[in-house]
Order: structure tokens, then sequence, then C-alpha cells
RNA sequence: GGGCGUAUAGCUCAGCUGGUUAGAGCGCGAUCCUGAUAAGAUCGAGGUCGGUGGUUCGAGUCCACCUACGCCCA
């Protein structure tokens, strides 16, 4: 037990062990947090989080491609997955699905073996072998997911890692069982896709490597084709323009002529004009804008008629096509006219040659036309189209021979030479294919209604989402192209006999081991092993797998059925864990894991995968920029955090600005919501530690009688609760930003107006009634914060709230919790909340304001009392609510008397305007004359009307003739300065002081800034705050300012200050002294310790 | 080329169904307050609310078109 002196008085606490360990003002967050992680980890904290809980919540992790360092674009989904799932872990929710998943297939991780082996391309990778390959793509992926793990760690992104892995055989085998439920009901097709082909390296390129290769300066043949009209139609389709349009040629241009063989349409625009021109002694067709650069000056006009007037129409083909393999193919719907979107009259003739094989596909599969081919996958035109003199040519090297056969036949109109864009293998520089290759599809046009529908029951956040941007993609649902010809991936469980005629869907692992016939339990499900699983059909020959690899993005959007291993397993789990109440992930999976997600459950379930989904923006650079390595402009979390912890990182990210939008992102923006958020704070609760451990102040775990609270404390805590309901309701709403900005603003407002107002009550001597209600007060506020926070900045929060519950070691869902994360959400006192008092204090804070900017455009500063200050409300309610709190603005401003103003002051001049938000609707055209007329009123007319407004009674007006009765609500009255005084207005409110300086306020004036100075030299000189001094006051200021003023003030000066004794002349030697301006003159103070 | 989003002070962002003098924070300059504070208050400089046109008594806000940037698609 010791005895400790407190400021002031001498009056002395016997204090026991302190309740509260000391706080470090000077805190380093980042080494706090790393603290903090260790106590964690020692008390088993994340794991007992996972575990509580009552009601289940579900959540999907949306698997992170396990290639590549984390970046800050992972902090940001990260936290904003973290803070809904640890507020619903606050609410008493047990969270499923809590889990880490690892996207763990694709061609990112294949391309990153690929350069590590200095590989080029496929061939390579075979020659090397598969097996190998694909155990170091494994073997990369599990590196990059150690780093990932700690990083993960260390952001306090709390989920157990005993996570999913996409390349796990469980996995993979529920990604067989949905293939096959797909199959049984026809959904899984075969079909053409357009890929990007090099012929040279015999395979398809992503868009990625597409990119790397294209140049826009390709020199190429432009060539204008003439296409003979047969005078028929299609069937059912008798356009009376087939028979005058018998004989004459369709123009179209194009710059492949190797594609020409496998031509199978020609598209019109809808509704453009189109002219049948005689030129040179026959007859064109070609869209009348494009007819002057097309056929030049001498052509004649015709006939002129619209787009789809041709629709239909049919004309000779210029060679015969070659159909795909095993493909029947109907040429009765082949060689005629179509309308489509894709047609544009910028260049060429206004008519498009279409060859679905080499680029067309789409067209082709909307007008139902034939895939025809005319190239190989080796780039060779195909012997199958007859004896030609290009036969087996390379493709662009049989472009200028096709051009000449068709001028020897009469069907070329011209040619030339073009620039322009085209595509070349970054490999090898081989001029690429658009090539129609089989691929597997999963028909999701057949289900656009139901992904449409099921989309509506979703809660988008930012809401424009939802109708927006998946909206649209939804509407304009394409098949889901689904197999790749790559090596690490899913394989597809499709077996076929050697001609194709014959496949079969596997659905488990088990049925693949019947066809078999032995055990696979040992099978990696992985290429090549999978390959090597064939057998014998009685009737259908030898079964081999087909060689195509799953699209990653299906083993991601199965993740719902898959991470649980279902149908196989968890078939409980499973069904109380689907759909999921939250997802979140950034804007760019809207065709990604937002998508497939939806897609996979409409199709399998007929429902959402997800209830509620946060969608979040991009992080760009300082200048707006996305960042990137190539721009060197890349920010890593672990600078950010090393800086400045992941607590200010975290609440940047949701305090900054609304999670939908792109941000800009800097370190000192960062700093800047560390200084203003996490420091106030932090403030605010070292000062309650300070002096709660000085008084031995201790939170009664029983509160026996009220608490007699001030209003003050009335208000912080009717805020408090305030605070607490609109969090809760914006996390109920998914809006993360808004409930982090009102907290943003409690803490401001706690600090600079609670502590700011009430630290006497902190400080005083005596412990009674009033300083208990102050210290409940803020202990309140402080613990049910942290508890807000928790979610948010889980350190900070956490070492507050240890602190303040003693280091309390409750159980999981107590109100005394070990942990801030398992201690329960904070609840609304409803009897504590009051609308009223919180709107009187923001009046009462505005008139503050106005009062400083009066004293400011004065030049008088706050130390100096005036006499009295006018007030002029808005409003009568505004008015009581200063009345109100008028000590307190008396004390804020230090004026001896508070006056208001009414209509009936005649110091005053007032002005009238109209309340245009009720005007406007009810005079419509009328408003300009009546505000005219309003502002026009002075003097005793405008004072007649602010006192009948005032009397809340109509107001009479002429306006433009009309004799009108405003409502009082309808004028504004605003009261000018009187004068004399110093004004400061805004918001409908006005403060005046008046400025005139007694000799008493003078005196008065003088003392307080002695005081003040004082108080720097006690500590300047480096005094405790309890010390006791002899002070020392010398002047050079003429007459006898100093005499009067201790005369009058010398003991106010000698208790504030501790002085024992106060001695007017020179201090000695050896006593701390400062001069300051004292009067007209100056003074010197000295100081020396008693 | 299409879709979606964004564009407000030097910087980061608010601004609800159209309404009165467009705000906050940071930064800059000045003054003030302060024995919790790396803080706070006040004042000042700084805005063609991306541009053009329209609807309206009235447009940062609604409509059309255009420009720039981001994302997605082709």
């Amino acid at each position: 037990m010791r005895p400790r002196p407190l400021l002031g008085t001498g009056f002395v606490v016997f204090e026991e062990v302190p309740m509260f360990k000391p706080v470090d003002t000077g805190v380093s967050f980042p080494q706090l947090e790393e603290q903090v992680l260790a106590w964690w980890q020692a008390n088993r904290i994340v794991e007992q989080s996972l575990a509580s809980g009552e009601r289940p919540f579900v959540f999907y992790e949306g698997p992170p491609t396990a290639n590549g360092r984390p970046g800050l674009h992972h902090v940001i989904s990260r936290t904003f997955k973290d803070v809904i799932l640890r507020y619903r872990a606050m609410q008493g929710y047990r969270i499923i699905g809590r889990r880490e998943g690892w996207d763990t297939h694709g061609l990112p991780v294949e391309i990153e073996i690929e350069k590590k082996l200095g590989f080029n391309g496929k061939p390579d990778i075979e020659r090397f072998g598969i097996a190998e390959f694909n155990r170091l793509c494994r073997e990369s992926v599990w590196e990059y997911i150690q780093e990932w793990k700690s990083f993960t760690r260390r952001i306090a992104y709390w989920v157990d890692e005993d996570g999913y892995y996409t390349y796990d055989n469980k996995y993979i085998e529920s990604l067989w069982w949905i293939f096959r439920q797909l199959w049984d009901r026809g959904l899984l097709f075969r079909d053409y896709k357009v890929t990007m082909h090099c012929p040279r390296c015999g395979t398809s390129l992503s868009d990625h490597e597409v990119s790397l290769g294209a140049r826009d300066d390709v020199d190429d043949p432009s060539v204008y084709i003439k296409f003979r009209v047969t005078g028929e139609t299609l069937r059912g389709n008798d356009s009376p323009l087939a028979a005058p349009l018998s004989g004459a040629f369709f123009v179209a241009w194009t710059t492949t002529p190797w594609t020409l063989p496998a031509n199978v349409a020609l598209a019109v625009q809808h509704g453009a004009s189109y002219v049948e021109a005689a030129f040179e002694g026959e007859r064109y067709i070609l869209a009348e804008a494009l007819l002057g650069a097309v056929l030049g000056e001498g052509a004649t006009v015709l006939r002129r008629f619209k787009g789809n007037d041709l629709v239909g129409l049919r004309y000779a083909p210029l060679f015969a096509g070659v159909p795909g393999p095993g493909d029947a193919v109907d040429l009765s719907t082949a060689y005629r006219v179509i309308a489509d979107e894709i047609v544009t009259l910028d260049d060429g003739t206004g008519i498009v040659h279409i060859a679905p094989a080499y680029g067309d596909l789409e067209v082709g599969r909307k007008h139902g036309l034939p895939t025809l081919f005319s190239v190989d996958l080796n780039g060779m035109v195909m012997p199958e189209l007859g004896d030609l003199p290009f036969t087996g040519k390379f493709f662009k090297e049989a472009d200028p021979d096709i051009t000449r056969d068709l001028k020897q036949r009469g069907l070329l109109l011209k040619s030339g030479r073009v620039r322009h864009y085209y595509p070349f293998c970054w490999r090898c520089g081989t001029p690429l294919l658009f090539y129609a290759k089989r691929s597997w599809y999963i028909k999701t046009t057949a289900f656009k209604a139901d992904l449409v529908a099921n989309n509506q029951q979703i809660h988008w956040v930012p809401e424009h989402i939802r109708d927006g941007r998946f909206g649209n993609w939804l509407e304009n649902n394409i098949d889901w192209a689904i197999s790749r010809e790559r090596y690490w991936g899913t394989p597809l469980p499709i077996w076929s006999n050697a001609d194709g005629s014959h496949m079969e869907c596997i659905g488990s692992l088990a049925e693949l081991e019947a066809k078999a016939g032995r055990s696979l339990r040992e099978l990696d499900l992985h290429r090549p092993y999978v390959d090597a699983i064939t057998w014998e059909d009685p009737q259908h020959g030898t079964m081999r797998r087909i060689l195509d690899v799953a699209d990653c993005w299906y083993d991601s959007g199965s993740m719902p059925v898959a991470q649980w291993h279902y149908p196989f397993e968890n078939q409980a789990l499973f069904e109380a864990a689907h759909p999921a109440d939250y997802i979140c992930e950034a804007v760019d999976q809207t065709r990604g894991w937002f998508y497939t997600l939806h897609a996979v459950s409409t199709l399998l379930f007929d429902r959402p995968a997800f209830n509620n989904v946060i969608c979040l923006g991009h992080i760009l650079d300082e200048q707006g920029f996305k960042m990137s390595k190539s721009k060197g402009n890349v920010i890593m979390p672990e600078e950010v955090i090393n800086a400045y912890g992941v607590d200010a990182l975290r609440w940047y990210l949701f305090a900054a600005a609304p999670p939908g939008n792109p941000r800009r992102f800097s370190l000192g923006l960062v700093s800047e919501s560390l200084r203003k958020f996490l420091l106030t704070l932090w403030n605010t609760y070292a000062f309650f530690v300070t002096y709660a451990t000085l008084d031995g102040w201790q939170p009664d775990p029983s509160p026996g009688q009220p608490l007699s609270l001030a209003e003050i404390d009335r208000w912080a805590l009717a805020s408090l609760n305030a605070l607490v309901r609109d969090v809760t309701q914006n996390f109920e709403d998914y809006e993360v930003y808004p409930a982090a900005r009102a907290i943003e603003r409690f803490v401001d407002e706690l600090s600079n107006w609670y502590v700011r107002r009430n630290r006497r009550r902190f400080w005083k001597s005596e412990t009674d009634a009033d300083k208990q209600a102050a210290y409940e007060t803020l202990y309140t506020c402080l613990l049910t914060l942290a508890k807000l926070i928790a979610p948010f900045t889980p350190f900070v929060a956490e070492e507050i709230y240890r602190n303040l519950t003693g280091q309390s070691t409750g159980a999981a869902g107590d109100d005394m919790a070990v942990s801030v994360h398992l201690a329960r959400w904070p609840t609304v006192d409803a009897h504590l909340l009051d609308e009223r008092l919180v709107a009187d204090t923001e009046a009462l804070l505005a008139a503050v304001s106005l009062g400083r900017a009066a004293r400011k455009n004065a030049g008088l500063k706050v130390r100096q009392p005036l006499s009295e200050l006018w007030l002029g409300a808005s409003s009568p309610a505004v008015s009581e609510g200063v009345r109100r709190f008028e000590a307190d603005l008396r004390d804020e401003l230090n004026v001896k008397l508070v006056r208001y103003l009414d209509a009936s002051s005649a110091i005053v001049e007032y002005r009238l305007r109209p309340n245009l938000r009720l005007v406007g609707k009810k005079y419509g055209k009328l408003v300009p004359a009546l505000t005219a007329a309003l502002k026009a009123l002075a003097g005793g007319e405008a004072r007649a009307i602010a006192q009948a407004v005032e009397a809340g009674q109509p107001v009479p007006l002429t306006v433009d003739g009309q004799q009108l009765a405003l409502l009082p609500d309808e004028v504004l009255v605003e009261s000018s300065a009187p004068e004399g005084y110093a004004v400061a207005e805004g918001d409908g409110m006005l403060v005046a002081l008046n400025t005139t300086v007694t000799p008493e306020l003078r005196l008065e004036g003088a003392a307080r800034d002695l005081v003040r100075n004082v108080q720097d030299a006690r500590k300047s000189a480096g005094l405790a705050i309890a010390d006791r001094i002899t002070l020392y006051l010398a002047t050079s200021s003429e007459g006898d300012l100093l005499e009067q003023t201790l005369a009058a003030w010398g003991e106010y000066l000698q208790s504030e200050t501790l002085a024992t004794h106060l001695i007017v002349g020179a201090a000695p030697s050896d006593a701390h002294q400062v001069t300051v301006e004292f009067g007209d003159g100056e003074a010197t103070i000295g100081v020396v310790r008693a």
C-alpha cells in the first residue's frame, strides 16, 4: 500500500493493485499487434472463436489462385470478409465455411512452370512428361500457399487453416459428380468454339498470350469479292427482290481470302440502306453509304432497299467447303443473306462474308448456319476442297492463289493491300488462325430465365451490380465453354471410343473402378494417371478418356458442393451450408466466381449460391492507374503493415470510401487514418486509464444505486447507444462504410467534446458521485467502443478490451469473455437513447463554433472574458437547445451572459427568404417573384413578418397581384448583426459578442493569461504535476496592472498554479524564468520548487 | 466496338427523393486553446461540381450526347 498525492490539494488515495496496466501514448501499433498475435496463439483464441456460436451463418471463401504473392487487393477482400464474419461471430452465430480455400489449377500455374523450365509450349511439356510437369505445378502451388498462410494470420483474417484444395482427389470426385448430373440431363455437349490457334505450335493460345503477339501494322490483302445472286430464296422466304436481283452480285470485302472456301453466308445490317448499282456492265449490291468508296463515281443506282429486304436471298458458293470430321452438314441453310448486328458501315461494303469456323461461330449458331472448313490445324489448305492450285499450301501463302483463281472466274471486283491489326504467336511469330475447335460446353443458356430470376433474390452491395453488370451478363448469357486442352486441371470424366460414336460420363471413383475392374484407391485423378484408365466396351471398342481438363472457374464455382466432398460425405453439412449468407470478392468476379457459383447452383439446385454479396472496387495507385509490376507502382502490404500496422490499414479500407468504388491508395492515407482515428481513440483510452489508476477507480460490477449522471454524461451515453443501433443496422445491411464513419464521428466527439469538457471532473480531488458518474460514463463508452471496433480493428480492440476488463478470463459468449472477439456484440439500451438531448447538444456545438468565429473576427482571444453574447437561433427548438446548455456555452466562449434575439428585439434588422423546399412545389412559377417580394421587405415590415413567423401565424403577402398566405414554415427569417458587436452566422444561427472590455474584464483576462503562462513555465521547468512552487512575478507594464490583477485574482492564480508563495519582484538566479507579454508590456515569471 | 462504374478544392472523399451561401479531412498560411492527445478550434487561400446540350420557377443531383480513367466482354 502506497500513498500518493493527487493534483491540487494533497488528497491521498490508498490503492490496492492497480486495475489497469499503464497505457503508452507513444505506442507502436505494429509491435502491439505482434504481441496480440502471440497472445491469441498462446490462448487459442482463433480456435475458440471458430468453434463458438449457435445459429448457423454460412460463408463461402472465394479461393485465391495460389499463384503469386498476396497483394493489397487481397488485403481488402480478406478484411471485408473478416469484418462481417467477426460481427456475426460476436452476435453468437456459428459460422459455417469459415475456412481457407485454394484455387490450385489452371493456366497461370502451368505458365509459371513452363517459364521456369524454359519451355516453349505444349510440345515441350509432352516431351518432358505430364506426370513430372503436374508434380511441379502441385509443388509450386503448395509453396505459394505457405506464404499466403502467414500473410493471412498477420492481417488477422480468421479462418480455419484446414481448408479446401481444388486439386484434392475428393474435390475432383465431387466435380465429377456434378459433371455426371449435367450429363444425365443432357446439359453437357460438344460444339465448336473459336480459339486463337497457332498452326506451328499446334495449340490454342490464351487471351493473354494473344495480346503478347498482336500487331496493328500487318500488311494483308484487301479483296472485294463478287457473290452471284441465284434468284432463289430460302424456303419460306419469298423476297420480292429475288427475281429482279437475279444475276447481280453481292460485294463483300475481306482481308483473309483463305477463309472464303469456308463461307456459308453473307450478313447485312438490318435497317441500313442498300442499293443495286450498275457499274462497268455488271450489277452490284452493297450498302448505299459505301457505294462511292467501293465503286467510285462511275456507278449508277438502279434500285434502293433496306438490308432486311435482302434477307433470305441465296447466292452461288465460291467453293465447296469441307465439313468437320464426323459432322453431318445441312447445306440447305447455307449460302444465303442474313441480317446481324456485327455488320457495320465503317469500312468494307456493308455486306460481310461469314465463315463460322474462322471467327463467326456465334453468328453462325444464331442463324443456324453449318460450319465448313478450308484450312486444317496445321494451317494448310485442305485437300478435301478438291484439286485447286492452292491445295496443301500454308494459308497465308494461299491468299494470292485464291485471289487469282477468283479473278479468273470473274468473281473478283478489285484487290489491294491494307495495314491492320492481326495476331501472331508470341513464341514463334507464326500468324494465328481463328479456328473453331471441338470443345465441351455446359448448356447454361437453357437456364437463362432461372439465372435471371435467382439473381433477383441476391442482395448486392453496391446495389447497381445486380441489374447492371451482373444482370446484363446474365441477359446476354452464352453457353459455358468448359474444356481446356491442358494438363494441370480437373480431368473431364468423359471416356470415348476411337471414333467418338460412343461416350460415357463417369460420376464417381467407384463407377470408374467398376469400369476398370480394379481398385483405384491409390489413383491420382490428374493427368496422366487418369488417362491410363481404359476399358473394353464389347460393342464400341476401347474406351479412353478424352484429354481435356476443366476450366478452373468450374472448380471454384463448384466449391459449395466440392469443398465438403458432397454427395459422398457431409450430406447434412452441405444441406445446411447452401446457399451462403455472405460472400465477398472484387468486381472482376462478376464474370468469374460470382457467375460460376451462380450458374452451378442454378443448374444443379435452382437457387442462388449466395444471399448477400459485397462487391469490391479495385485499388489503384496514387494517380488512379492500376498497380502493375511493369509500371513499378505496386505497393506491397508488408510495406504498409510494417509502417503503420494492420489495424491502420484495415481502418483505412473500411472508412475511407465505399467499398464498391475504385480507390486511389497511398501510404499517406493510411497514416492519416492512423492519426485521425486510432490515435484519437488511443489517447482517450490512455487518458481514462491514467486517471482511473491514479484514483484507484474500478468499474462497479453490480451498480447498486443509480448513478447521478450529468447531462453531458447522458448525452455521451445517448450518442453511444445511437451508435450501437446505427452500426448494428449498417452491419445487417452489409454497409460497412457508413458503420465505420459513424464510429469515427463518435470517437471524435468523445475525445474533443466529452473528455475535453469533463477533464476537471476527473482531476478534482474529492471522490464524489459526480466523479463516479464521469468515470462510469467514459468507461462504458470505451468498453463498448472496443466491442464495436473489434470486427474492424481486431488488435487495438483486443488490447483496449483486455485492459479495461482487467485481463478478464470469462468464457466465450460471456459479457467478460477473455477476448473481445469472444464477447457478445453490444445491444442498445433503449431508455438511454435521447434524440432531443443529442439535437440540443448539436445546437450548442454550433453556437460554440460560431462564437469562436466571432471572437476571431474581432481579434478577441478566448482567455479574455466578455460581458455578453447574443444568440439568434434558426428555430425555437434550436434556441431551447442552446438555453439548456447555456452554462456550457458561457464557459466555452468565456462570456458572462447569454441573451436571445427574438423578433421583438429592436437591435437587429431582419431578412426574409422563402423556404424553397416547401414553397417550390406549392407555388411553382411564382417562386422567383415570391422570393423577390420577401427579399424586398425590410425594417418594420420585415420585423412584423418575423414576429408573425415566431408566433406561428400565417404571413400575408402580395405577389404578382395575388394575395398569398404563407405558412410560418414557408418563410425563413434571418437576423443581421447588431451594431457594435462581433458577429458570425451560419445555418440560420447568429452569434454576436459584445466587444467592450471593461477594466474588470481586463483584469480577469490578465489573470488568466498569467495562469496560462505560469503553467507553461512549470512545464518547461520540468516540474511534476503535483509539485508546489514559489512564484515570482515582475513586470515592465505601465501603471499598476500587475498589482490590480493580483489584488483581484491572486488567490485564483495561486491555487491554479499550486503556488504556496507568491512574491512580486525579481526571482533568484536559480529560479526557472520566462518573460512573456503582459498588458502593453512584459512580465517575468520565476518558478522555484517549494 | 458493347456493357457497367467513376469524374466535386492541390490530395482522399461526402453531398438522401432536384431547393436556399456545395461540405469534411489531409496539406499550406495565420491566430487561438491545451498539464490525456502524434490532438483540437477559428480564419484564409484553393471549386467553370469532366464537357456540351436539354427538362424545370430552380440542376452537383434528372435526361441525351461527348471526353478521360477503371473493370468486364467482343
